[in-house]
DNA sequence: GTCTATAATTTGATAGAC
DNA sequence: GTCTATCAAATTATAGAC
């Protein structure tokens, strides 16, 4: 066991990717540094080695998954040029996304982090967020959105969409997300668009 | 101090109300009964001679909060006949709930509740949801909404009002509620409007 | 029904060998 | 850099007087 040596990267990663499976699974203050000790198959050291504190590692993998979070908003908004083609795409990125990473999405819309990490801005004020603001803002000024409070617009436009997505998460849905996002998109532009 | 004696019930509420208000300022876990027990002005010995259990007292304060949001969507579902009216009464009262119990929203909309109490149903499954999805669902019959499916047509509806909901228990919101509910609601109820 | 005192665990974190 | 062993504090819960 012991002699088979990883790089320090990886047993990061692997203390990481650990915890951030529990905490979704159990919650952070439901989920100890022993669970995660024993789930990793590290001992306390190592993980005390790696992260100053519990509260450093859960700060570490918040930052680690708004990057993330906001490597995918950030691209699906690139790839297109009018407001109803980027945010389309940032619904579909976000359904991809809670799909194949449901922990990431998980951790990002469900996680109660000013719990944990007091000083933490809301969730909503983090970048990924701020660009769906954008794409609506984009979209008033460019006439393809009635003329309408920004935030305003955003909500409308992506609330279904984050709604979709929490009740995907909390397991109720009967069909995979792809089943219901296009009518769903669909219906948040058209409440918006002139 | 002692001399002062309250009715049993009046202890009850006490702990109830006082248990409410830590669980949203820390969350479940952030709160020991010993928390509760300072800021109620009780002992511990009270607490558990009204409850079996941290989590007993938990589920209590779920079972109760649930049946309040309840009882304003039901009222406000039935003081109207059509799913557009019905549908924005519900909208209102949801908004006026944020405004003036915010600890009950924020406790329903919130609290990862399956943390704590995990053989409870998820939150969307419980009764408040199911009525607005019944309010879709007759707008669907009725001819009011376009034909689709109903649980796209209730995340449509409803999303951009819940999403305002969470964003103003977030603090992010600069204005109160109703500046920004009656845009969101219409936007949303055009997007599924036939 | 409420209190004080305390038991039994669990928690986050540290020390020091290798 | 990882391990084992352990600490001090906090947590849920109980016992028993009043």
């Amino acid at each position: 066991m012991s002699g088979i040596r990883k790089s320090p990267e990886y047993t990061r990663e692997l203390i990481l990717s650990t915890a951030l499976r529990l905490f979704v699974e159990r919650g952070y203050f439901a989920t100890s540094v022993h669970d995660i000790r024993r789930a990793a198959g590290l001992s306390t050291g190592s993980i005390y080695h790696h992260f100053e504190s519990k509260e450093a590692l859960a700060r570490a993998l918040y930052d680690d998954l708004v990057k993330r979070m906001t490597a995918i908003v950030e691209l699906s908004a690139e790839s297109c040029q009018s407001a109803h083609d980027k945010g389309r795409a940032i619904a579909v990125a976000l359904c991809r996304a809670a799909e194949e990473s449901p922990e990431l999405v998980h951790f990002i819309l469900h996680a109660r982090h000013r719990e944990f990490l007091p000083e933490a801005p809301p969730i909503c004020s983090t970048r990924p967020f701020e660009l769906m603001k954008q794409v609506a803002a984009g979209g008033i000024a460019s006439g393809e959105l009635r003329q309408m409070d920004v935030l305003v617009a955003s909500v409308a436009l992506f609330g279904g969409v984050i709604r979709l997505l929490h009740l995907s998460l909390d397991g109720v849905l009967d069909k995979p997300l792809a089943g219901y996002l296009g009518d769903v998109w669909e219906a948040g532009w058209r409440g918006v668009s002139s």
